[in-house]
DNA sequence: CATATGTATTGACATTCATCGATGTTTAAT
DNA sequence: ATTAAACATCGATGAATGTCAATACATATG
């Protein structure tokens, strides 16, 4: 299923188990590990931090770019990685970008890292 | 501390709350992210998977090469980095080595991605 | 239209990483 | 002691990744 790029979070809960029930499928355990790929970094993690405790729960890029301490091409790029992970939506208005998080995606994923 | 390297697990348990409830420091997200990094790749998640349902909960490099389809020094490679991550234990019997998962890793590194 | 601002994309670069063949190490058995 | 078997380590290599400067794109404003 090529769907697995763009919703691989979805695609998980429908077709797998807790990676400890019973051995993952190779094809299962590529899926999952892009999803974990993307927050495998600090940078990505403090982003999500940052946007879940800002104001309604939802940051720009000029929110975020001098507190993490990196230029804005690389928040953009890490802030991309998360949208297409499904773990932030964006929405855009004006010339800004917010960006929140998606209730759920994380919480999702950590049920396939538990131990059934 | 210096301690992160081989106890990243439990060091985020000491210190740091989820991730979204306020913003993780750039430390904790560093260490946060080394641990994620080692289930950030489907040979290894696979690896975890073979070794928790293998009879006994555990297993030796010899169960997994086949089955996983990589060399044998990739498959050392692996569960050196879960090994180093807290996730598996290794222990040597005979000319064997025997890996299990130890209890509550990965629960314990699920609840830090969850929203509080 | 022209300018300014916020964001995304591109291209380049250095670093990290997954993988394997070759080799080393350890233990058991003959 | 020699051989064999299981595993670890080393060195090399190609691929993926994080980062930034430069540039492009989009939108608002004068």
């Amino acid at each position: 299923m090529e769907t697995l790029e763009l919703l691989p979070l979805r695609d998980l809960q429908a077709c797998c188990a807790p990676i400890t029930r019973e051995v993952i499928s190779a094809r299962n355990a590529e899926s999952l590990a892009r999803s974990i790929k993307a927050l495998a970094d600090p940078a990505r993690l403090r982003l999500l931090s940052m946007v879940a405790a800002h104001a309604d729960g939802e940051a720009c890029v000029c929110d975020l770019t001098e507190p993490l301490g990196l230029s804005q091409p690389t928040v953009s790029h890490h802030l991309r990685i998360l949208v297409d992970a499904g773990f932030l939506a964006r929405s855009k208005r004006g010339t800004w970008a917010y960006f929140r998080i998606i209730p759920g995606s994380l919480d999702l994923l950590s049920t396939f890292i538990r131990v059934a």
